[in-house]
DNA sequence: TGGTGTTACGGAGACGTTTCAGCAACCTCA
DNA sequence: TGAGGTTGCTGAAACGTCTCCGTAACACCA
């Protein structure tokens, strides 16, 4: 079976290959009524689906947007990918995303895949992309926003929260419940020192505890991100001689590692330490106890993502500041912290 | 800054633009050493990428591998899509991922997008392929390999595991435990009575009753696959007069969920109730207990299901049951069932 | 009636590759 | 030495669409 073209549509209505184009397109320039009525008739027939590559060859453009995060996995960044998703598909756009898995080739990979496929605009999610990174975006000037982070290496617009705030907020809550002190659980030695949320996290803690008088000498400690090395680095943490009293968690998913390791442990939360995570991921609601945590707004900054990447217009090309556009943060109290009563059920 | 091209490749090489694709593509066609270098050389200064839309244009061919999930948020569908996406790296393609939200429209969206795409292959990984679907691929004569699922509305090739026989080895289990019976979670009512996994689960966990003289009337319970909505359920389920001594769920994440409620109703798992899941999906390593659950081997399926969409010559044309490939599960047994001893810090 | 717009439409040149067919030049072997 | 086969390369035709121009037809007005 024979492909349909275009050229077999405008011999069926008995028209220029252009005026079908028009009428696909809306444009740019006007059909008659009548004509267009004809030209669908015949698409209709012939069950015409344009070819998209072709499409893209002739206009260069596509309705792709390229994503690429760590590891979608993860629920974090899934339910980041989710969010563009939705956002990119309001817009008629498709985004399509890509595992980075931490590693600077696999990013590049994609990049270069993405940019070779002519998506119409980046987002990166990315632990700081790598000069090779930088020097692909820059080789193909593409449109480019960092959603999440903000790495120094590349100079592009970048969506995020209020890290350092959200942090600040979740750490006072921590020490207002009484607590001695707050430890935090960062990410791995490596995380850079500036521009990754998490660093971020980490600076908010410590503004907190320093307004509090208190040192944070010795009270942060690495993991990766995930939940299960959290785990085993909570575990060693919380069996040692000096458990503190509570943790701030970088993120949702180690805070998730941490209460499964206090509950190996038989160690009681909220009672013998409280907990607080990062970023008010889904599963927050149902661990237990239920997880204070900070809420970032993922479905609007998935939402100016997608319309930075999309609008020429919006990427103003002011300072590094200005250029950063960042959601205010909250706190959203739930029980690990020691907050609310406990179920009715648990007595 | 101007595009590079193969012709200015060519124009520096001292060659033809057929020389560049014949380097570039290792063919059809021999090119000596030299002249290879030549080129070689050419394309590292100038920094020259193969336009890959313009590839695919005339190549009617891309490196794509199309996939559709229900929603890629739910760890399953995560593991799966990770593991097909590992899989077609490993042969060199790039897997496009899609999440239908279990809706029909969203389905056949993607589906029609990434055929327009020129995608080499497709894998579904659907709840049953609308007929909307089906007519789809059918007018583009697509390969699509059933991934997870073997629905009815479409003959083609399905990569599968052992969904009655798993259940069946669990369902056993967990009657070797010496409870009295075993509920079963499924998934919601609409589920379709058969190729989907869940229906074989159920399938499975009916006869491993039936084996030991049980009836399952008014033992089979309904919710949808996520732990969220399984929470909800199993509460109103674990609340009610007539506990059953044991679950098996039709999904990892739905048993989540479950243990989740159970603790909530301080019911010990898997002292009063013996619980497991199907899947082994990571996080079955982390619950409280660790879930008891049966493996399927995502990894593997995902090659298969990649080989099976890359080369036609796999493709047999036999019978429905010739056309199903289909692997083993086994029974993982960790402690939500009742097995092995309790943690020694437990104690 | 001639000039000036306006509206609909068609021709055809891109877009950046792949790959077929063709053509020298050179080798091999009787 | 000449026929037949390789080898290495080139020219140019696709691939299916978009879109710039050009043009024809027609309306309107002075």
């Amino acid at each position: 079976m024979a492909k349909v073209t275009r050229d077999d549509v405008a011999r069926l209505a008995g028209t220029s290959t252009a005026v079908v184009s028009y009428v696909i397109n809306n444009g740019p320039r006007p059909v008659a009524p009548a004509t267009r009525e004809r030209v669908l008739a015949a698409i209709k027939e012939l069950g015409y689906r344009p070819d998209r590559v072709a499409q893209a060859m002739a206009s260069r453009r596509t309705d792709l947007i390229g994503m690429i995060v760590p590891d979608a996995r993860q629920p974090f960044f899934a339910e980041m990918a989710h969010a563009v998703e939705q956002a990119a598909a309001e817009r008629g756009k498709m985004v399509l995303v890509g595992n980075s898995d931490y590693r600077d080739e696999r990013e590049v990979h994609y990049l270069r895949a993405f940019l070779g496929m002519r998506v119409s605009g980046l987002i990166l999610v990315s632990q700081g992309p790598s000069e090779r990174a930088a020097a692909e975006i820059e080789a193909w000037d593409a449109r480019v926003v960092l959603l999440h982070e903000r790495p120094e290496a590349i100079d592009d617009v970048a969506v995020v929260t209020d890290d350092v705030g959200g942090a600040q907020l979740a750490t006072r809550h921590l020490l207002e419940h009484g607590n001695d002190y707050v430890a935090c659980l960062g990410g791995t030695e490596s995380t850079p020192v500036v521009g990754d949320p998490v660093a971020d996290h980490i600076e908010g803690w410590r503004r907190a505890m320093q307004e509090a008088g208190l040192t944070t000498e010795g009270r942060l400690f690495h993991a990766p991100y995930n939940r299960y090395d959290a785990y085993r680095v909570a575990l060693g943490l919380l069996a040692g001689p000096d458990r503190p009293p509570a943790i701030f968690c970088s993120t949702d998913d180690q805070a998730i590692g941490v209460l499964r390791a206090a509950r190996e442990l038989r160690i009681d939360v909220p009672g013998e330490l409280a907990v607080a995570g990062f970023d008010d991921v889904k599963e927050a609601g149902l661990t237990d106890p239920p997880l204070t945590t900070v809420f970032s707004d993922r479905p609007a900054m998935a939402r100016a993502a997608v319309d930075l990447v999309l609008d020429d217009s919006l990427r103003v090309s002011g300072s590094r500041r200005e250029r950063l556009k960042q959601f205010p943060s909250a706190l959203v109290v739930r029980r690990s912290c020691g907050c609310g009563e406990p179920p009715a059920t648990a007595r």
